[in-house]
DNA sequence: AAGTCATATGACTAATCAGTCACATTATAC
DNA sequence: GTATAATGTGACTGATTAGTCATATGACTT
């Protein structure tokens, strides 16, 4: 967490700190991120970064945590937690929050994105956020197995690095379209791609299948 | 390429340079990489690193040669290229080629995972291996469409994005079980998930599947 | 006006790189 | 044996980091 200092400045000073941190995080990732950069582009001194910040590393879990609350809050008017929905309408309503924030901020979703490609330091964070070891689609999975609704073959780690894997490559498409129209575009490929997990991960009456 | 002067190098000393640029690679990919850790590894001064690349990219891409030429070779006696061959049956030859490089040396295909994962750092390899901007699955997926064995709904760039996301995972997963048998699970793992997208990307008779 | 405190500042340190270069050693040629 | 060329060598350069620190500024107190 940023120091007190932080929380003293102006409004219009912390804005331009965190805009600045925000556009180098999601250019280069946190490790390849500049305290000096950040500090040229907001023009604040050096010395005036670690008054404010224990390190870069108290920036970056900052803005991590306003990236998780944008989220958090994208899906709390459709509840996700309840225990009600089906896995794949669950991956559903997280996808089109994806996408929302895509769409409103490309940058953060380019941080979370790198967030998550980037394994160790991913892991890292988790270990914040998520008591167990678990990330939030495979205690998903994991339900999904036990109440039955996912086929007796999928296996959890396995399926959801694919279900990952895939909301990435779609995120990066959709910002990789500065466009409104190719967005629109990436949704409904984002819908079919769900259809087509649900479509084979399913269990059937007659189950035997994908096996 | 390498200088002349490598070449002339004794086979131990060529093996021993070799062996700890894999090691450097494998453990921390190519730009985390550290010319001074390879060289201290293989015991020979900076200096002489110098007179046999030109840099430290120039080992990394003849690392990568060799790495390529291996899974080549691994491939050949089942002939990848011929046109008979329908998309999943090459996407199943694709992934035990890959099994087998994963088994006999999971540094190099620790490597080339780590360059897939690099978006910008592959694009620029790309370049120089394929012509086209496409890598070898999206050509693949491509084909596939074009000759109607695949639906229309699938996206080349989405389906490719999606199979080179699942490949990498599951060599991870194979990777991290040095354990035989645990790897033995993984290509029963790898084999069950391409039966699913076949089962759900294969074009059917009556057509209106996904979408 | 003097004192006290939080904050501002940018030159500085120390570490870590890739890559160079002047000089040493060894091999080859004559 | 001496000249010439090829190789070996590690201290060095220059760039780029994250993070520090002595000092300056300004605001508020009495």
């Amino acid at each position: 967490m940023p120091k007190e200092t932080f929380f003293n400045l102006s409004e219009t000073k912390r804005k331009r700190i965190l805009e600045a941190a925000i556009d180098e995080f999601a250019e280069n990732g946190y490790e390849n991120s500049r305290v000096n950069e950040i500090v040229r582009r907001s023009t604040i001194p050096k010395g005036s970064f670690y008054q404010y910040f224990e390190n870069k590393c108290d920036l970056f879990r900052y803005v991590l945590d306003i990236i998780y609350k944008k989220k958090m809050e994208m899906m709390t008017d459709i509840e996700i937690s309840h225990k009600e929905l089906s896995v794949f309408e669950t991956l559903r309503i997280m996808v089109e929050a994806g996408i929302k924030m895509a769409e409103e901020d490309p940058r953060l979703s380019k941080i979370s994105d790198k967030l998550v490609a980037n394994k160790p330091l991913m892991d890292e964070v988790l270990k914040e956020y998520a008591p167990s070891s678990d990330d939030l689609i495979k205690s998903l999975i994991r339900r999904g197995k036990d109440n039955g609704e996912l086929a007796d073959w999928v296996d959890p780690e396995l399926a959801s690095n694919l279900i990952t894997a895939f909301i990435l490559s779609l995120s990066e498409m959709i910002r990789s379209s500065n466009n409104g129209i190719i967005a629109e575009a990436a949704r409904e490929k984002y819908l079919s791609l769900i259809n087509f997990l649900e479509y084979g991960m399913k269990r059937r009456e007659d189950d035997d299948s994908g096996k």
